[in-house]
DNA sequence: CGATAGATTGAATATACTCAACGGTAGTGG
DNA sequence: CCACTACCGTTGAGTATATTCAATCTATCG
């Protein structure tokens, strides 16, 4: 099955973009790929950090669940991405869930090829940094907008983000490219699906966005972007 | 003046706790060592990353000024940590500002230096990614916190862990080593100093801290712990 | 001693939450 | 193919939490 993967499908992803065809080979040789159903889980917070994972296809959503019992949605995964990659942060445990989004394909290593893959692997090591540093600075983000935006800012940033990350053009607009709810939004934000479901409704009677169930299109994606920030036009 | 740091001062942090005693003598002679005021800036937000900081002494504020003007505190650093390492990232400038919180004292080396420490010195590296990581778990709670809790809880785990990293025991409880406002703890808290000034005022009312102007004792450190947790006793 | 930054507290207000009821859509099984 | 069910979504009414506005007080420093 690993063995009908193209080289061209990951060559050109940040990690493996400066290796030389063989290496890629290499690394697709000690893969395993696997299908994801809709809301199955990747890999579940506290287990055994024995793999870590790369995005093919899908989106996967990271999940924190507190000792109070909800849950808390930490971000959204976009295809190409590496996941899982607790062990290279000197974690032997999963520090959070990932659930696949929409269904999602991944490929998978075992742990103990990390070290090999940064040493051997020109850019591999360097690329993960970055990415590691892109999501600190998201995080960083989040937390100054939790800190200091009102809920209708927050809702907005946070479709315009989904957007960007995931979005495809249909027609009148873009499309969030995963199911997503009002309940789900919520978790993202610090609100409530009530409040989420008023805002939603209250832009598509603005004309910024139209929304059926589980479906998200942006159809003014600048007003958006106005209602995310300073003022609240 | 930097031959006047003995080697047992750095040895045996985490980054340099597995190297000899030559190796560390050799970090030492490159750096330089620099003593910041209270409230001086250590680094600004967007600067070119030029240098990176071992924090000797003192306590270091990371803050994060918003489009909108309004500043978060993102976190406080204690003494025996590296900071500014934006460019072991990949960032060519830093993300956010460092100030001196309390009287400083600090090591730096040279950007391109880094490259080289990590290849060179066995577990430099490993041990800077456990911070790394470390750092984003901190990070993911606090998002979850904010998300989920209410204020008094958020203000409540907020003092609670600055009395945990940089605490010193005084008669009557423990207090936290350094200069600290009510405002400060708004900016870390996502919240008004108002606020904040009504809860250590409640606080101090039912014997839980003792604060004057800019110190707090937390004198029933375990009442805090309930205060931070899921039931609001 | 005056000036400034920090802290306290009351009163009014607003934002977003809770509670509650209901409508709609998709999937399942007889 | 239809009925049933579970989940998603909407909306109104009442309320609570924390903010905003405002006034006052108190340390600390030069």
């Amino acid at each position: 099955m690993v063995r009908k993967l193209d080289e061209s499908l990951i060559a050109p992803l940040p990690p493996f973009r400066r290796l030389e065809r063989t290496q890629i080979r290499e690394i697709l040789d000690q893969a395993t790929s696997r299908r994801h159903d809709e809301g199955s889980e990747v890999f579940r917070s506290g287990e055994e950090a024995d793999r870590f994972f790369l995005l093919l296809d899908g989106v996967v959503r990271v999940v924190r669940i507190l000792p109070g019992g909800d849950q808390v949605i930490l971000r959204h995964i976009p295809p190409g991405q590496l996941i899982g990659i607790a062990s290279a942060l000197g974690r032997s445990t999963y520090p959070a869930s990932a659930l696949a989004a929409s269904e999602a394909l991944t490929l998978a290593w075992p742990t103990r090829l990390w070290a090999g893959f940064v040493q051997r692997y020109e850019g591999f090591a360097t690329e993960t940094w970055a990415t590691v540093g892109r999501r600190l600075d998201q995080l960083h983000d989040d937390m100054a907008a939790m800190a200091t935006q009102a809920v209708e800012q927050r809702v907005a940033a946070c479709v315009l983000r989904m957007v960007n990350q995931t979005g495809r053009p249909v027609e009148g607009g873009i499309e969030i490219a995963f199911p997503i709810t009002r309940s789900n939004i919520a978790e993202m934000t610090g609100t409530t699906l009530h409040t989420v479901s008023r805002l939603l409704s209250a832009w598509e009677k603005d004309g910024v966005v139209e929304s059926r169930r589980k479906h998200i299109v942006v159809t003014a994606p600048h007003r958006l972007v106005l209602l995310s920030g300073a003022s609240g036009g």
